[in-house]
DNA sequence: TTGACTTAGCTATTTTTGATAAGTAATTTG
DNA sequence: CAAATTACTTATCAAAAATAGCTAAGTCAA
C-alpha cells in the first residue's frame, strides 16, 4: 500500500500560459511577483529610515508630493492613491504635518475637505531626497531599455485591466 | 509676494525611462506596479474567505502544495519562499495543522527539522479549489497571449535581478 | 427653508500581520 | 569531546491598516 506523491492541478488552463502542459512557469511568474513586492518594500524601508520616517509616512509624503498640484490634494483622493482607508491617510498626514513636512488647510470651495501640500522643509526634503533617489532608481532599472520599458508599462496595464474585468465579473457571480 | 508651485524634482534620471524629459510615466508605473499588488492581495483575501483562511494560512497552503515533493518541505525552506520570518511560518503551519490541512512529520536524516506536507483533507480542499483558481487565473490573464507572457517573465527577472545587484551595491556603500 | 441624505474627515478601538527575543534540541566542526 | 551552528518553537511585541461611530459640511427635493 503506497502512496503516491500529491499531483498538485494546474491553477491556470490557458494553453497559451502552460509550458508542456504545466503551469510551473506560471507559479514561478507568480513567486517572481511575489518577490518584487518585497523588494519594493524593503527599499522603501531603507530610504524611510535614512529620512527618519516610517514607511507609510514615506509612502504619504511621496503621494501629497505627486497629487499636489496648485492647491493641494485632498485626504480621500491621497487615500485612494495610497490604496489605504481613510483614517489611515488622516493619521500619516498628521504625523507629517507635526513633523512640519505637510500643512493642512481648508478647501475654500468646499469646507468640508482639506488639502495637504508640502512645507517648505517638505519640498527641501523632497529636493535633497531626490539625487539619491533617482541614483538608486537609475540603477535598479539599469537592465531595461526604452523599449523594455514601454513593454513594460504596456504588460502591467494589460494585467490590471483583465485583473479588474475580473473582480467585477467575480464579484457579479458571488449574487447569481 | 506669490507662492510658485512645487516643482517636483524627477525621481529617474535615465534618459530611456524619461518621456519629453519627465519621469511622468516611470511614476506610474510604480504606482501600476502597487496596484497589481494590492489586486493580488484582494484576491487572495477573497479566495481566502471561501475557504476560511486567513491571507497568510491559504499563502502556506500553496507554498506547501508548490514545495513539498516526496518528502514535504522544512519550515525553514517554507518560510524564505513565502518572504516571511521563521517563527511565522511555524505558527502558519501549525494553525493548519490543527485544521487537519497539514501534517508534521520529523525529517529522518536531520532531527531538527519538521517536514510539512498536505494531508488527505489539504490535498482534498486544493483539488476542490484547482477549478475556481484556474477560472479566475484564467480571467486575469486572458489578455496575455504566449508572447506577453515570456516577454513579461523575463521582464520581471531583469528588473529583480537589477533591483538584487542595487541593494547589495547599496549595502556595500553604507560601510564606506 | 427645512428635513433627509450624502460626503469628508476625524477619534478611538481593534484586527491582522509579521518581527524579535530567548530557548531547546540536534548536528557539525575543530 | 567542546564549541559553534542550524532548525525549530514558544512567548512576546510592534507596526500597519481596517472598522465603528462621530461631527461638520454640503446637496437636494418637497
Amino acid at each position: 500500500m503506497t502512496k503516491f506523491e500529491f499531483e498538485r492541478p494546474n491553477t491556470i488552463t490557458r494553453p497559451e500560459l502552460l509550458v508542456d502542459g504545466s503551469d510551473f512557469k506560471f507559479r514561478q511568474m507568480i513567486y517572481d511577483m511575489d518577490h518584487l513586492v518585497h523588494l519594493i518594500q524593503d527599499t522603501r524601508r531603507n530610504i524611510s529610515q535614512t529620512l527618519d520616517l516610517s514607511p507609510p509616512e514615506f509612502n504619504a509624503l511621496m503621494g501629497i508630493a505627486q497629487l499636489q498640484g496648485q492647491q493641494g490634494v485632498s485626504v480621500g483622493d491621497l487615500a485612494r492613491h495610497l490604496h489605504v482607508a481613510g483614517p489611515f491617510a488622516t493619521q500619516q498626514a498628521n504625523l507629517l504635518k507635526k513633523r512640519n513636512l505637510v500643512a493642512k488647510k481648508h478647501n475654500p470651495s468646499d469646507r468640508r475637505s482639506t488639502l495637504l501640500t508640502l512645507t517648505e522643509e517638505g519640498e527641501e526634503m523632497f529636493r535633497k531626497l531626490a539625487p539619491k533617489l533617482q541614483k538608486l532608481n537609475n540603477r535598479i532599472f539599469a537592465n531595461l531599455d526604452e523599449a523594455d520599458f514601454h513593454r513594460f508599462c504596456g504588460l502591467l496595464q494589460s494585467i490590471a485591466s483583465g485583473w479588474t474585468q475580473t473582480q467585477l465579473s467575480y464579484e457579479a457571480e458571488t449574487l447569481e
